[in-house]
RNA sequence: GGUUCGUUAGUCUAGUGGCCUAUGACGUCUGCCUGUCACGCAGAAGAUCACGGGUUCGACUCCCGUACGAACCGCCA
């Protein structure tokens, strides 16, 4: 509509134009003075568009990302002067009038067009000035086609939007919280949500049987390249369903987006399989497929094996093929990596032909375990088999799958510009804590175990599987989600074998305790990490550039000066008082 | 909490013990230029080399510590 600042929009300024008188406002793009003739570059959302005068005393003072707001008449560029890069490339305004809006401060703390070159923790700090890189908007425009994108799936798929609170209750197990002090109710906190778990579980025995929500998340912990304080989740929930109609929707939201607004290559379906079967063959519960390397179990071919260091030991083999010929170094590299990671050395031999071996190892092999390895191996002439050893299967397995991503990398064998998700489902449902010597809960503690309460009954702890599953694309999860276990007698099974008494399951979670006594339907969903996918969409190298205003890895918001200290004063009004000072 | 790497004008960067009174580019400022569009040309200003200590005749450079940043491990049901 226009108004006092503009009647159109750089985009506008076409040949239908021509002649008309317009009045437009933007951000000083560039200025070019010849002397006799200038022109500046005006920038709005929509485009660029040169602006032209023959009057230099217009320019006078004015400076770079200044708002300026200009007064004229589109002309129609001479031919050999069209700008084919600009989509107003074929006109001009030439100026009457010029005014200055807001003039921007110089020397600007760094060069708009080039932003995205610069350090992280300057683009932070200005990052509206950073935001106006039409590179860096892209991002921030993506993230709102694909918002829009979600909802509309989600209602035509039937689901129900609602939003649960922000400020809520502390939540054991998981990551550490947020805590928000109560002014009210001195000495009393309120807890940022880690996720809408408990919520969702309330409106699926409230009756609303198909929910979702685009759900901020806030977890306590130190951050990674794809971990932030707070994140959104495309978090669903539904009830009366099997995991399988749960894998199939998270299936197609996947299938749709990524069909919809990815460049690459997208594999469907997705493979499926075990949380076991991840671990033995990729040493790792989020394989990236695009390696192709798989690790093979050689203990039971080596049981009598006279290599001291493999004695006693599961022993893991990757095997890679046409490496033969690299140069000792590209071994040597790769023993360095080993030794970075912790690993107490890393065998290898290299398989010549007919029954031949060359390596340091080979001298303790026997001709039947030659044999096997070359059968069981899948060996060819000048592959190389990578030996991982270790007391412990759980250091093993981990070990070889850090190997296998490291050979993948430096044999350049991770296939490019293709997406390749799969499901792991089964996850256990506790694991043992070998430092905290105590079993723990190996996911989320409201899975359903596979038998139900029958399990708890009739397996030991570390033998129960439940129904919970990742969703994981090159190596990245992109979401979670179960079946959740809707008997309150063996949800409370649960929390008892990580060691709760049946008093303190009530007191952290009176509102399941309670609602699971008066009809709890069968329930299950999960959650897709929103950051994540456009952090995939996007081939960003961290979710920093997929947000508007995010906080540095270590959670500082140089914008806003959070967190920020407070006064005594502010303290005292909400209950608290700083350390060595009474109450 | 741990490991690794990093910190030099507004920005990016060169620099490997004296040749540094610190290089180059972009930006900024001044002047010239009537068709540029990453305009061009000429000139100028701009740096306690992150901070503190040490080694040395001498430190931007080597060592130790601190702060800050990034990636990773731990942590993230």
């Amino acid at each position: 509509m226009p108004n006092k600042y503009r009647n159109c929009t750089c985009i506008e300024c076409n040949l239908s134009k021509i002649g008309e008188e317009i009045t437009i406002s933007g951000w000083v793009d560039r200025i070019r003075d010849h002397g006799g003739v200038l022109f500046l570059d005006l920038r709005d959302h929509t485009e660029i568009l040169q602006i032209v005068s023959n009057d230099d005393s217009l320019l006078k003072g004015l400076t770079k990302e200044s708002v300026i707001k200009v007064t004229g008449v589109i002309r129609k560029r001479g031919k050999d002067t069209y700008n084919p890069k600009l989509k107003t490339g074929e006109v001009e305004l030439f100026a009457n009038t010029l005014e200055v809006l807001n003039k921007a401060k110089t020397p600007l703390p760094f060069e708009i067009q080039n932003s995205r070159q610069k350090s992280e923790d300057l683009r932070l700090k200005y990052r509206y000035l950073d935001l106006r890189n039409k590179d860096v908007q892209k991002n921030i425009l993506l993230r709102s086609e694909i918002l829009h994108f979600i909802r509309n799936k989600m209602y035509q798929m039937g689901f129900i939007e609602v939003q649960t609170p922000i400020l809520s209750a502390t939540s054991p197990e998981g990551a550490r919280d947020f805590l928000v002090p109560s002014r009210t109710w001195k000495g009393k906190f309120y807890a940022l949500p880690q996720a809408p778990q408990i919520y969702k579980e309330l409106l699926m025995v409230g009756g609303i049987e198909k929910y979702f929500q685009i759900a901020p998340c806030f977890r306590d912990e130190d951050g990674r390249k794809d971990r932030t304080l707070e994140f959104y989740q495309l978090d669903f929930e539904m009830s009366f369903v099997e995991e399988e109609e749960i894998l199939k929707i998270g299936e197609e939201i996947f299938t749709d987006i990524m069909k919809n607004f990815s460049k690459k290559n997208l594999v469907t379906p997705f493979p499926r399989m075990t949380y076991k079967e991840a671990m033995e063959k990729y040493g790792t519960d989020k394989p990236d497929l695009r390696n192709p390397l798989i690790i093979k179990d050689v203990t039971e071919i080596l049981k009598n094996t006279t290599f001291k260091p493999f004695k006693n030991s599961t022993i893991k083999a990757i095997t890679v093929d046409e490496i033969g010929t690299k140069p000792n170094s590209w071994f040597d590299e790769i023993v360095s990596f080993a030794s970075s990671i912790g690993m107490p050395g890393i065998g290898y031999l290299t398989f010549l032909g007919e029954n031949t071996f060359k390596g340091p190892i080979d001298k303790f092999l026997t001709p039947e375990e030659r044999d096997s390895l070359i059968n069981e191996c899948h060996l060819k002439p000048n592959s190389v088999l990578f030996f991982i050893a270790n007391h412990s299967r759980k250091v093993a397995e981990k070990f070889a799958g850090e190997i296998r991503l490291e050979l993948g990398r430096k044999a350049n064998l991770i296939e490019q510009n293709v997406l390749k998700f799969c499901i792991v489902k089964d996850f256990p449902m506790f694991e043992w804590n070998e430092e905290k010597k105590k079993i723990e809960f190996c996911h989320n503690p409201f899975s359903l175990p596979h038998e139900g309460r029958k399990d708890y009954e009739r397996k030991e702890p570390l033998d129960i599987l439940a129904y919970q599953f990742d969703f994981v694309c090159n190596g990245e999860e992109m979401a979670s989600g179960a079946l959740r276990n809707h008997d309150l007698e063996s949800l409370k099974k649960g929390f008892e074998i990580v060691g709760y008494q049946k008093e303190e399951i009530e007191k952290r979670f009176p509102s399941i305790s309670k609602a699971f006594q008066y009809g709890a339907p069968p329930h299950g969903g999960m959650a897709p990490g929103l950051d994540r996918i456009l952090m995939m969409i996007l081939d960003e190298p961290n979710l920093r550039e997929v947000s508007a205003f995010p906080t540095s890895s270590s959670g500082v918001d140089y914008l806003m000066g959070s967190p920020s200290e407070i006064t005594n004063e502010e303290l005292k009004e909400y209950g608290l008082c700083r350390r060595g000072e009474e109450k």
